[in-house]
DNA sequence: CAGTATTCGTTGCACTTGCAACGGTGTCAA
DNA sequence: TTGACACCGTTGCAAGTGCAACGAATACTG
């Protein structure tokens, strides 16, 4: 019996569709604002989670939205050189940062978050009947051990 | 009426969601074999091709899992200097390569899959009831345009 | 044919990434 | 108070990445 190496079909791979359908909606949403307004997928992040929360500090934003500390970091020192953000030494904690919008960034935030909201609503009705079960599966995903 | 800067949940997101679910997926399934295999996940999309379809080229593996070529083309040659492929030119048209798996390679693949098969079965199980939905999600986001 | 255009895989480059290590700061117990 | 320890944000470094441009091979066109 010839050990036939049993065929595997990566296109029906649970990991690697989410891979590619994951991808693909990143790059349409960055696709959206980065060439106008030249910002990333990080830094998208990050704003968002300052632009709700206030003064937070890297470490907040680390555990908040799922990005390496450095990452948080470097995204956080390009947005305060574009003018989108301050930082401010926390007075309780001086280890700590407080990282605020500026007026600037609250005008990006206001052109922004219509985009992504509208995006949002385009994905939606994509999904359409599959997206309860699809939004429960993904929380699996994000939750459990794996 | 003070222009509230309607608050945005990132965590209901789907486009984060997905990026999150992706990431800890890819992340446990290259647990895995990383450390043990020293594989990165282009490098096993591309043994997963190779391993399918034969002598494949480096354009084929491009268009079939979803990598730009040159991650393609530095990925096979990753595994070409670790031993488990060979690249040949192709006889018909020789700006083509055809990549095959060495015995090493095979070797390698028949550890590798019954790994990756166990995650895949994991992953069913965990998803259960939601799967179908889910699988049919996946699918509009891989291939709708966005 | 000759000459141009196209395709393939590679590579140079600038940039990003993950990780560990660092200095600065705070905490806590002796 | 002092010393050991933990935590925060940054940074150095090696490796990986995307993109454009390249040489080699092939296809097309007149």
């Amino acid at each position: 019996m010839p050990q036939t190496p049993e065929p595997f079909d990566l296109s029906s791979y649970i990991p690697y569709r989410l891979a590619v359908a994951a991808e693909r909606t990143s790059a349409a949403l960055a696709r959206r604002y980065r060439e106008e307004f030249g910002i990333s997928v990080a830094e998208w992040r990050v704003l968002v989670h300052v632009s709700d929360a206030g003064a937070v500090s890297i470490r907040d934003i680390h555990q908040r939205v799922h990005l390496e500390k450095s990452k948080v970091s470097r995204a956080a020192s390009r947005l305060e050189e574009a003018g989108y953000l301050i930082k401010e030494v926390n007075g309780q904690d001086r280890r700590l940062l407080a990282l605020r919008l500026t007026d600037k960034g609250q005008d990006l935030m206001a052109q922004l978050l219509p985009i992504a909201q509208a995006f949002q609503t385009q994905l939606k009705q994509l999904l359409d009947s599959q997206l309860e079960a699809f939004d429960s599966a993904l929380q699996v995903l994000m939750e459990d051990d794996l």
